[in-house]
DNA sequence: CTCGGGCTTGCAATCGATTACGTGACCCGG
DNA sequence: CCGGGTCACGTAATCGATTGCAAGCCCGAG
């Protein structure tokens, strides 16, 4: 920047006034300032700048697990709407990780984030705990953690699942087991016990080992589904809580030459655009999650401004498809 | 910083020192110095040590479409190995647009990312000339600028569409089509040429109708499949050259109610986990995304450490399944 | 007892910007 | 001709760390 000046035979205060677009400066000064700045090549040193004016114009995201479908059209999601109010975005993949998670966090706060998006992997953090208490703009994205108060965005999986119960009551089917979330995630929670309460208000029984456990990878949807299919009575339907679970659960099916949905009917949280091209096509439930990553963005800089923001619940939509029986005309076609 | 440093009774040079664990101080000052910054949640700015150190621990990527799963799956190796090598990551999405490219470049740039890895989007980048004039250490990823001196890491597209074409023509096929990529992007040229070349070798007939130009996404699949299916001779066997365009094909050719690969055979450069439980499964190029990633970076390392370092190649893997005719076994299984 | 050397610690410059404040030039009305 | 106001621009402090240099201290050898 010195040699800016000098070239342009100012002061770095002029300089800088020009490089900011701040008035006060006379239109020639102006163009020879530009003109030395293109001559040089300079480049401003956005560090610098930060740490005058404290502030970094840069967001932060923590999401659980970057190989998930769902949080990359979620981190995409982030991206385009930080990227349109002006902010660059770093990502940081948590792995399902407690350790990874909490390193993240620091790493991102060390840097001066101007906000933080995340979505916890764990039941527990302290590194968010002590972040909420030193006032740090941190906002829940799709999970949230009990006794710590910021704002959540995320969508309505309770009653998502009592919708898709119901379609599949309404098919027929009486024995439907889920391969659900593990225990420390909200979202898991939620679904499950949506789940366990709508059977309970139709009055279909549910054993205990329809109620399964997934971490909401590929592994233990084949993994879960397996344990169902060896079951003396098996279901008639499964519901993943992850479409990465649901992808094992049907290549398990697959594998036993089993039929959808005349031997078993297959559901699954998180649409994908193969759902559809799948045979049969899998009935799923969409998330909003460009709306979700977009009202995330907006809820955060909401609180960066104002210190305060609500939490958001958008609804989901039943994607019902040939996979639970009753060839029904589905109503979407792309997008 | 400073109330660390009155708290523990030292300057804030021996806090410098004790943080970044530098020898030179006493146990019992070390450890009143920890507690200091225990009891008062202390956060070192890492920004101001960014400028005065001049090095921001952090790598920029900036990928051609974030919707694509290609590009996903290899910001998260990305991720991964600059994670591992302790290095945060800001991600760009250029959306295949030459101004958001060259913004983001200059952006990140102006950060001081340590490091910048690129997926080049259009032909031409005067933000990327300029920087690498002035040094700053760039590598290419998946695609490479004509003109544009630095080292590059990609898949051997050439050698996949080869084997491709040859696994097509030893099927039977003779009336192949191509739907390829835009002109801009070196990827989509190679695999034309390979495309065009192979063919021509083998003395197959190739009418110009049969080589299409898309744009990577999945609507430009739809489109240029759509024309193919309206050509007087339809092409018997259709390859798309990268995974969104080859799921708007199969949109297609399901919207005609013809059947793979009795009616057109289909294959795609990309893998997906979801191509094998197809019916019938894709046969896909799957190019080695997360060692590309990995190797992306560490090629990247090498630069900043010794300012040179070498353009590499990997080789993808034919996954031959029954998109093509005459089932094969195929090899694979999971990753 | 003195001196040198090793260890611990503090002082102050520095990184590259922003910005409050001050200064001089110029204009204009009275 | 003078006072005040406006405008353009420079001076220097500042953001929060790192680090070369020097100073103080302690200890043992001579």
């Amino acid at each position: 920047m010195a040699d800016v000046a000098a070239l342009a035979d100012v002061s770095t205060a002029t300089v800088s006034r020009v490089l900011t677009n701040r008035p006060g400066v006379g239109d020639a000064t102006r163009q020879r300032v530009l003109g030395a700045v293109e001559r040089l090549g300079y480049r401003p040193n956005a560090v610098a700048r930060s740490l005058r004016v404290d502030t970094t114009h840069t967001l932060g995201l923590v999401i659980g697990d970057i190989e998930n479908p769902f949080f990359t059209e979620l981190a995409r999601a982030v991206e385009d709407a930080a990227s349109a109010h002006g902010y660059s975005l770093i990502l940081g993949n948590a792995d399902e990780d407690a350790a990874r998670q909490e390193r993240y966090v620091e790493v991102l706060l060390n840097r001066r984030v101007d906000g933080l998006l995340v979505v916890p992997a764990v039941a527990q953090s302290d590194a968010i705990g002590l972040a909420v208490r030193q006032h740090a703009p941190i906002v829940f994205v799709d999970r949230e953690l009990p006794g710590i108060d910021v704002p959540v965005v995320r969508s309505d999986g309770r009653a998502a699942m009592r919708e898709l119960v119901q379609h599949l009551l309404g098919l027929g089917h009486r024995r439907i087991a889920l391969i659900s979330g593990p225990e420390q995630a909200s979202t898991g929670m939620e679904r499950l016990a949506a789940f366990r309460e709508t059977l309970g208000v139709a009055g279909v029984p549910l054993p205990v080992a329809y109620m399964r456990h997934g971490d909401f990878q590929e592994a233990s949807g084949e993994t879960e589904m397996t344990a169902l299919l060896a079951l003396a009575e098996p279901p008639s339907a499964v519901i993943a809580a992850d479409n990465l679970m649901a992808l094992g659960a049907l290549r398990v099916i697959r594998g036993h030459g089993l039929r959808i949905p005349d031997d078993i009917a297959l559901a699954s949280f998180d649409d994908s655009p193969w759902f559809e091209l799948l045979d049969p096509p899998l009935t799923a439930i969409a998330q909003p999650t460009k709306e979700i990553g977009a009202l995330a963005v907006t809820t955060l800089l909401e609180l960066m401004d104002r210190h305060t923001a609500p939490s958001r619940m958008l609804a989901c939509r039943l994607m019902a498809r040939a996979s639970c029986g009753e060839q029904r005309r589905s109503t979407e076609r792309g997008k």
